[in-house]
DNA sequence: CGGAGCTTTGACACGACTCAACGTGGGTGG
DNA sequence: CCACCCACGTTGAGTCGTGTCAAAGCTCCG
């Protein structure tokens, strides 16, 4: 699966979602289409080149010694993976579903760079504030609008700005990124669902029904029932 | 304690720990010498200037609606507070004990502002995996190593390269800053302290007894006995 | 139909939190 | 100079949220 970004260079740049069939390239080796659970990149290894994520979604992930994983970030399309100082990758890149990958010329404009670095830093101090200070329901609730923000569209349903997207991380993948476990995860989406605020339809197309009181909840205004 | 920075370029470029006494800067309103929990800049305030810390140590903070404080990271001589981008501050600065600043020009050289970027993003990154995935001795016992390497010197005592620091955070503010409360820092110092692997004199004077032992609990490697 | 992978749910255990009491050291003012 | 105070630290007892372990359900797909 490397492999098949050993030639991206091939690739036009900037082959933004066309609306000719995507499909087509899958099979097409040339293709940047990776399928899910393909490594795009491991920690530890020599540094590899920039990519932009065009569609699709990307885990970015440390592991200890033993084994446990933490998510450093979950990517979506037109956001960037790879930055970074040194020679070898801080962390592995995975990528969660069908994913569509673009590389980027190392030498970016600096002002670009020095962008997508300030605001990976501002994620990763959100995420810190997360791990370090929010219960389990105020990280699921947190987890889910910021994944509404990277992968909503409106949904048909309008009531008060209701927002569906497309869950491309496993319950497993929100725990080890919300640093909880996966049945810590499964029962707070299941209080969500209870309390009418998400829905889940098809195991992995997401509604929120109430963002406003989801933001409440994941900023701790307000609680939730059991 | 703002004012004191506001005038703060009078002081020449690299005014670098001199020999001739600090404590004449520190009743001399112009002197850059801050007291303990002086605050430099605060969350969502319009943007300050860049400074790097020359002496003593400060903690960069955000803290949510109902009061929880987590704190982002502890910076110690040498290392820059203020970078970003944005047009407000994305977190709080204080100091912890009586600390010398030096102000940053904004035009620095990019590639110093770009390195600067990447190595507080590595540093988030590695606290994100801390809090994530790492139980509460194993995050004492990363701090520790951490404080060391920014503050520490070898120690008198030689015995398998012991290193002494002095302790700027109190206990409280190791727990905002390691995710636990101050009651569970306190007890695994305790811990520490009765496996022989660390000294606190004084208070705040540390020594790192067996940094190695440390680094294995820190990894999670070893474990550690109540 | 059958199996694999993911999810849900329940019972129980345990680590960290909460609440509380007490100890300690440094600073201040009578 | 001492009594007092206040901030910080330590320690204990009990609670609670989340983790662990286990079983069963669901859904997709061969």
């Amino acid at each position: 699966m490397l492999q098949m970004l050993a030639n991206p260079a091939a690739q036009p740049a900037f082959p933004r979602v066309s609306s000719t069939t995507p499909e087509m390239r899958a099979v097409s080796l040339a293709g940047p289409l990776l399928p899910p659970r393909t490594v795009v990149f491991l920690e530890g290894l020599t540094r590899c080149p920039q990519y932009r994520v065009v569609d699709g979604c990307v885990a970015t992930a440390q592991t200890l010694s033993d084994g446990r994983r933490q998510i450093i970030d979950l990517v979506g399309p037109g956001r960037l993976i790879g930055l970074g100082f040194g020679d070898q990758n801080r962390y592995s890149a995975e990528t969660l579903g069908f994913t569509r990958l673009e590389l980027v010329s190392d030498s970016m404009a600096q002002g670009e760079r020095d962008q997508a670095l300030s605001e990976m830093l501002a994620r990763s101090q959100s995420l810190v504030m997360l791990l370090g200070r929010k219960t389990a329901p105020e990280r699921v609730a947190s987890a889910l609008i910021d994944l509404s923000r990277q992968f909503g569209r409106p949904a048909r349903d309008k009531r008060r700005g209701a927002i569906t997207f497309h869950l491309y991380p496993t319950r497993g993948d929100l725990a080890d990124w919300l640093g909880l476990t996966l049945e810590t995860v499964s029962r707070c989406l299941t209080r969500l669902k209870k309390a009418a605020l998400i829905d889940i339809r098809q195991g992995d197309l997401v509604t929120l029904l109430d963002p406003q009181q989801l933001a409440g909840i994941a900023a701790g205004d307000r609680s939730l029932s059991h």
